[in-house]
Formats: structure tokens, C-alpha cells, sequence
DNA sequence: CATCTTATTGATCGCGCGATCAATAGCAAA
DNA sequence: TTTGCTATTGATCGCGCGATCAATAAGATG
């Protein structure tokens, strides 16, 4: 079916073109994971010649590389955007992990997953992989350090709360892809973990319910 | 080097055969991880042309899912018998973490990673992943309900507190094998959070001096 | 309209992969 | 020694991969 026969394609310009491709690998990506951006499937999806998704790159694997970037920030950008209009930051790390825990997706897992075993394979991914656990780091550790200046949480050392929660999270979904676990179930086993790491009073990071801090009014960024 | 023509390897029995096979692929496996292990690669190793190692298997997909299965299998038992000489539960839990954070072994954890990846493209090998989780999670369960018919520990879920570690233990291993993190802050980590999941005063979990529950004495079966 | 630039292509290479099968050679039994 | 069984091989297929490059054609420019 569709297309046996394809058209040659509209002459594009170059950055459009790149677009589409960078775009394209991206879909391929949370379809079928990083191992399946392949010259032939990217150029496939964009409507294109292997040979000219090969042109707009160095070589795959910096294209395997920089899907892998855009996947997960652009993931990373997402929870930030719904994490941003909570004010305290009790209810922001709530928020963030319930996004990560609950709402969690199948298909940026894959490529995490993807990208720590590939990565071993490839440097260009091993440094792309490193840079986003650091950025991840970074979104958290803003957080935590925020509740410390408050007072709100009472953590010897933010960094390694931060580190705890994201390894919980990373292995968490790791094993929810391969096993099923109630996604509630192991939204309380972070939450659990964590308002004891911050020296919460237990509850304190389930679910907000709005987006402002203190009352649970007004919308939260639908 | 070595050997650039190969002499015709010996005759051997199938069953020996197939052994040599089994673990030329452990090895092959150890060293360059799940996707490294090829029908020419294990051969090579062997000492056997590709198309013998062919004959002793149904297909490749088999003997990389075996291949996983044997790797994580021997990694368990290996704990296990290291945990087995303490007697109290809570020694044998510390000793685990122990053993599993602080001197984990980076070519077991890629083989992990791998089969995390690549099983989401293998059923055999998804559902070899899955028995090995499962695996795991009966061998940390045990411990965790021992502990709780005596009383050292309180836990209103053993099966969660056993998959807490375990979701920890996932997500840190793969961090560590990306980015470096002090492995003694791990074992921390870990221990912290596992103390309170079970109610133990802080310190209980940290590393056992000898094999015996209660005094330090007598070889912990070196 | 003619010319130039460049996005796009088709053809093709070499590679490593899994898999198959008739031929071979080592060993044991007769 | 001869025979028979079977472990082992060499040759070979088809596949999908990344990569390269001269040829082409679609627009932009004059």
C-alpha cells in the first residue's frame, strides 16, 4: 500500500530539509526506539533518498545522537513547563514526580533505555546521554535547593536527593517497561522515599491538586 | 597474530560442544556486551567455524537470550552464596546491598542494559529478562519476610520494600556505569532509604564485618 | 530565455549479519 | 581393516546497514 512509486521530492530548502530530517529521526525514534533510526527508515519517513538524509549528516551516528537529545529534552522541557506554575517547592517536586512516575512514557523510556546500551557502543551518544542525566540533575537539584532555602526540606545534601530520585525514576521505568507495576503503587514508593530523604511529614509530596502553592485553586497549565 | 589459519577443530562430544559454545558466548557477552554476541564472534572464540555454532542452536535469538539468562543467573547465585553464611536477615540484607552496590561489576550490568534494550526486539530474550527479574525480586523477597517473621523488620508490603531496592539498585547501576558516582555513597543511598522502608535504626544496614549475625567473628565464606 | 547554483537522486560499493546444505573427516564399532 | 555414524567444515545465499559520487533537475538569477 501507499506509494510503491515515489514522486521525487520538493526541492526544499537546506534548512527545512534538515528540519524535517531532524524531526523525522525523531518520530522514528519513539516509534520503534534509537536502534531503529537507520538511514533507510529516517528517509523513509520523510519521503527522501537514504542518500540525502546521508547528506544532511556527518555520519548516523550523530544523528542517532542528536535524536536521542531532542527525545529527552524536549521530554525534560515538557515536565518543566508542567512543574513551573506550582510556586513552592514541595508542590513542584509533587508535581515532577508524579509527571515522571505516573504519566510516564513508554516510548522516551525506550529510548533512554536504548541510549544507555547503544551508548556504550557510540561516543557521540555516550556524551549525549551524559549531558541529559546532567540536565535532569540540574532540573532537580534546582528544586531541592529551593525547598533547603526555604525550609521547607531539610536535606544534608541536595545532590544526592536528587541523584536518589532519579535513580529510583531511571530504574523504575526500566523495570515498568519490562514488568507491569501499578504506576500508583510506585508513585508512593518515591514519595515514600522522598519526604523521608527531605524530612517531610508523610503526604506531603502525593499529587498537588491545583497549581498554586497553598491553595488548591486555579488551573495548573492544563 | 594468533592463529591466521585455523586448524580443524577437534572432534568433540554434542554435548561438550554445546557447553564450550554456552559459555564461549558468557564470555563474548562479558566482554562487549548482549550485542557482541554474533554467530561469527562466538565462533571466533570457540575456536569453531560460524556455521557449527549455528548447528547447536535453534537461532541466534535463543542464544543471546540463554546467553543473558546464563550471565545474570551466575551474578545471583554468586551473591547469594556470599549472603547465605549470615544468619540474621538483616546481615544478609546489608551484605546484599552491600555486594551489589559497592563492588558491582560493570560487564554484568551492560549485559543487563542490553537485555533491557534489545528485548523490547526479542521475545525469547524479553521474557528471559522477565524470569531473571523475577528472579531477583523472589531472592531480595525472602530476605525482606525473613526479617519480618522476626521481627527485625516492619514492613506493611514486603513485595514493595523488595522492589524498591531492586528499582534503586536498577537505577543506580546504570547511572554508575555512565557517570561516575562515589560507589560508597551509593551503598549509602540505598541503605538510608532502606532502613526507613523497614523500620531498622540508621546505620543497621551498612556493611557486616564477619559472617555470624550478632558477633563479627568466623569466615564469611571468603 | 539562458545560465548558474544546489537540492536531490540512482547506482553502487563493502561490510557483517543469520542461515542453509552438501561435502568432508574423525572416531567407534563391526 | 572396513564400515557407519556424526561432528565439522567451506561455500554460499540474501539481507540491511552506512557511505560515496557522478549525474540530474528544480529553482533562482541574470
Amino acid at each position: 500500500m501507499s506509494r510503491a512509486v515515489r514522486p521525487r521530492a520538493a526541492r526544499k530548502s537546506a534548512e527545512e530539509r534538515a528540519a524535517e530530517i531532524r524531526t523525522g529521526a525523531r518520530d522514528v525514534a519513539l516509534e520503534g526506539g534509537l536502534w531503529a533510526v537507520t538511514l533507510r527508515s529516517v528517509a523513509a519517513r520523510v519521503g527522501v533518498t537514504p542518500a540525502l538524509v546521508a547528506h544532511y549528516q556527518p555520519n548516523m551516528e550523530v544523528l542517532v545522537a542528536d535524536t536521542f537529545t531532542a527525545v529527552v529534552a524536549a521530554e525534560m522541557a515538557e515536565v518543566a513547563g508542567i512543574v513551573e506554575p506550582y510556586t513552592s517547592p514541595t508542590d513542584r517536586l509533587a508535581a515532577l514526580i508524579h509527571t515522571l512516575i505516573e504519566t510516564a512514557r513508554d516510548d522516551v523510556t525506550t529510548v533512554w533505555l536504548d541510549g544507555w546500551s547503544l551508548g556504550r557502543r557510540s561516543a557521540p551518544l555516550a556524551t549525549a546521554v551524559r549531558a541529559q542525566m546532567d540536565a535532569w540533575q540540574h532540573l532537580v537539584l534546582g528544586i531541592v535547593d529551593d525547598g533547603c532555602s526555604t525550609g521547607e526540606f531539610t536535606a544534608s545534601d541536595p545532590q544526592t536527593v536528587a541523584w536518589h530520585l532519579l535513580g529510583m525514576v531511571d530504574g523504575l521505568s526500566a523495570q515498568g517497561l519490562v514488568s507491569y507495576r501499578d504506576p500508583a503503587a510506585r508513585g508512593r514508593l518515591v514519595t515514600d522515599a522522598l519526604e523521608h530523604a527531605l524530612g517531610l511529614p508523610s503526604g506531603a509530596l502525593t499529587a498537588p491538586a491545583g497549581a498554586s502553592a497553598t491553595t488548591g485553586c486555579s488551573a495548573a497549565r492544563a
